[in-house]
DNA sequence: GAGTGGTCTAGACCACATT
DNA sequence: ATGTGGTCTAGACCACTCA
């Protein structure tokens, strides 16, 4: 038994409600003997759950359950796209601009050469046929060779990670608030000068190559983010 | 050697960028040898490296050290208040209200019962004393039994935790965009309509007991959060 | 005092990257 | 082939909570 598959495991039981009634995890000895597992794998699991913010740990008392209602919210330490954080919810995009040209300007944020060929995406995401969000996002043509307005109009990075079987590692993101522009409101069916939620998102492989920039405009009346943060 | 001091030495020397140079930390077992730890030390020091966004893995190469610009921002994972994330700044507050209340309508919010006292603390923040965000705050008195002037208008939760000894546990919050009312418009120098970033901030005690709630309305042209995800 | 999670030791073998 | 980080075993003792 695996220590991540000991964390699917819990996981689902936790989201099905298993453990609702006393709120809290079994103990380590009888997770150990339920699955089989050694302390070890038994830790490393409810470790990967704490970070997720599904249990906190209370010394000499045990692994308490949390009551997580995030729905409708975007979780920003997420590796899920809006696909998977709205179920129930039609999630869709209608491609602004797709074209592959030379990094140019954008080779600083990329971190590449100003001759490397890169891949720029402008979509408008819908969540049940509405605007969402206006994205920009560029890709280095490097790791990430072809795309089509096909595979641009769904989820890209599922794409990236499932068909190309590229590994990512982590994404900074910076979040402010701006006015929005008239192309911008018009696009999101909003009025210039409301606000806008924006977020700069540079995400790397498992390499430390950064791969993919974006920025995401987003409908301040529709979009709401989720953090969970450990204050330890 | 504790993993936890092992952790705080190499984060010290990362800052002063001692691995610069080649950009990796020390192998596993030359850090074993350098600081007299066993390969458990080590490791857990370095996961907790991990988690902060100071260096990441490469499976057979080595854990190299990233190069952090988030100067000026707020990292939304932080543990540390705006007071450490403006170094060379001057942080302050300039105290709204300060007053003793029962919970009344925000139990739900807070957990607790409608009768529990809590402190209510608003305070605009400067800085550079400049307006920099409006903060709303409750705090209950079950945990928190004594704030006054003085104390509002420093590093609350430095107090918290110094002086009253609590250990903090973990934060839930939510990021979003509206639109500013008069008031707190006139507060902040800005004009009504103008955008503001807002923070909800939900904050539990180590034990798992919520103890503080907040919302925080940041200047939209002064304030950018930074956020570090995993995405593996 | 019994039971919980937290820290630690001293090994072994595996997966991956580099030479 | 070697060296890197990742997984795993089988223990021991410590810190804390709770009855």
């Amino acid at each position: 038994m695996k220590y991540r598959e000991l964390a699917k495991i819990l996981k689902v039981e936790i989201d099905k409600g298993k453990y609702r009634d006393t709120g809290k995890l079994p103990t380590e000895p009888e997770l150990m003997e339920q699955f089989g597992a050694t302390r070890y794998c038994v830790r490393n699991a409810i470790a990967m759950l704490v970070e997720l913010g599904d249990v906190y740990p209370v010394q000499g008392s045990g692994m308490f359950v949390r009551e997580n209602r995030r729905e409708g919210c975007l979780n920003i330490n997420g590796t899920r796209g809006m696909t998977s954080e709205f179920p129930g919810h039609s999630v869709s995009s209608k491609l602004i601009k797709l074209e592959q040209r030379e990094a140019g300007a954008d080779s600083a944020r990329l971190k590449c050469a100003v001759d490397a060929k890169v891949y720029s995406v402008s979509r408008l995401r819908l969540l049940d046929d509405e605007p969402f969000a206006i994205e920009y996002a560029l890709y280095l043509k490097e790791f990430v060779p072809y795309l089509n307005e096909e595979i641009a109009s769904g989820s890209i990075y599922a794409y990236i990670r499932e068909d190309l079987g590229l590994s990512t590692g982590f994404a900074d993101k910076l979040i402010y608030a701006r006015e929005l522009d008239h192309g911008r409101a018009d696009l999101l069916g909003l009025s210039a000068g409301d606000p806008a939620l924006v977020v700069e998102d540079d995400a790397y492989l498992a390499s430390g190559r950064m791969f993919n920039a974006g920025t995401v405009y987003y409908h301040y009346k529709k979009a709401t983010f989720f953090n969970f943060a450990d204050l330890k």
